[in-house]
DNA sequence: ACACGCACTATTGTATACAATTTGTGATCG
DNA sequence: CGATCACAAATTGTATACAATAGTGCGTGT
């Protein structure tokens, strides 16, 4: 994290999940550029990357905004990810090797761990569930489906619905691993496919009941207040 | 497109499909600054979106090359727009109103003409061609759907499939243009999920039959510099 | 009182100079 | 002869100053 560019990015993603920013309020680079401690050519860099990520958004006059999700681009964001990361693990299944499998269990294990200790160690889940995605993604080696997933997996929207997981929910997607490794022991597609489907799915709604009973209004603000505490 | 970087965006995308950018070699951004005739600051805005576009690729040490596709990116790419352009065909296919249709039609018989006179207008071609994929995904109402399709839906390529078109092919094309119309007035998603589907897949077989027979080595390269004259 | 326009402020866009990093080259030593 | 180190050249990265543009508010004329 040399570079100014990417601390710039790091903090300022940071400084957006933060729960500081409130969303659809407006920032000027020179702000970003304080938060970030470097000046404003290397937040320029930064602020592409958030905005093709969408944490940000411009105005037709060029001025930037902390993104605001609703409900239905989260629905959608689940969506496309449920189509892209199910072709990946179609394609997984036919390319893991025995070592790449390994690693799996060994980041499963690590996940089961974080979740069955008391209280659940949220962060190291968190960790654990990005490996193993990861794993799986690089499996299917597509440059440009794992190009678009990083581009479509914002971490804002996984962690907060973390937050929202109860033990069992936790325990239930740390089974979907389970079978996800028993699929690709397999070496069925079709099965990897439709586990990863329902496993996404299934976190789809975990956010968006939760989302629902925690609101009065129907969008996503007073979630994303309530996340960043 | 007044601003600098949008020119050097445009600038530079030319000189990269002109032929004249050998894949594989490096560019400098100063060269770049050249070409665009700005200086480098907003060349590097530029860079970003190409990279993004996976124009341009980065090697770790942070220099630029001009991106060196295989057959199976161009597999990759096809595969990854059947799936996302199927999914838009569909969502479309539910949403689409009767002006929209009508659009389609319009744009549609503009296609019709270009291909039918004498010689087919491959440029009237292309134009009327991208309207008419850019009127589904617009309806498909899909922010993140769109971004990614727009990020993956290579002009290049498209560029170097149609050059390879027969009359004959220019033909199917505009009839499964027809077929797509009529599953939209059926509103029909999964027709038209199908015949977006085999439209694109044919143009990937059409592009790749078209490679394999005018190239001597595994690559696209000779391709690249065919197409470029 | 309201619309219009004009100046002023805030913000983004660009160029350039300089700093940091990487790569290439050649001399020196084993 | 080959490896390695040091230094020079090429390239990318950052800061800053200035230019262009968009937004704001105030005053004036009707």
């Amino acid at each position: 994290m040399s570079r100014a560019s990417d601390t710039a990015y790091t903090k300022i993603r940071a400084f957006l999940l933060s729960g500081d920013a409130a969303p659809g309020s407006q920032l000027t680079e020179e702000q970003l550029a304080e938060i970030a401690g470097v000046s404003r050519t290397p937040v320029r860099e930064a602020m592409r990357r958030l905005e093709t990520e969408m944490l940000l958004v411009r105005s037709p006059s060029k001025r930037i905004f902390v993104a605001d999700w609703s409900r239905d681009d989260i629905d959608e964001m689940f969506t496309l990810r449920q189509m892209l990361e199910g072709h990946a693990a179609r394609r997984a299944a036919k390319r893991l090797n025995a070592a790449d499998i390994e690693r799996l269990e060994a980041v499963n294990r690590e996940l089961h761990d974080a979740v069955e200790c008391d209280p659940p160690d949220v962060a190291r889940f968190l960790d654990a569930n990005r490996a193993f995605h990861e794993i799986i993604t690089a499996a299917a080696r597509s440059p440009r489906l794992a190009q678009v997933l990083a581009q479509l997996v914002e971490q804002p929207v996984v962690l907060r619905t973390a937050r929202h997981y109860s033990v069992d929910d936790l325990k239930q997607s740390a089974r979907d691993h389970d079978e996800l490794i028993a699929a690709f022991r397999a070496r069925d597609p079709l099965w990897a496919e439709g586990v990863m489907g329902s496993h996404l799915r299934r976190a789809f709604h975990t956010f968006a009941d939760a989302a629902e009973s925690s609101m009065a209004a129907n969008d996503v603000r007073s979630v994303a207040r309530d996340a960043a505490e």
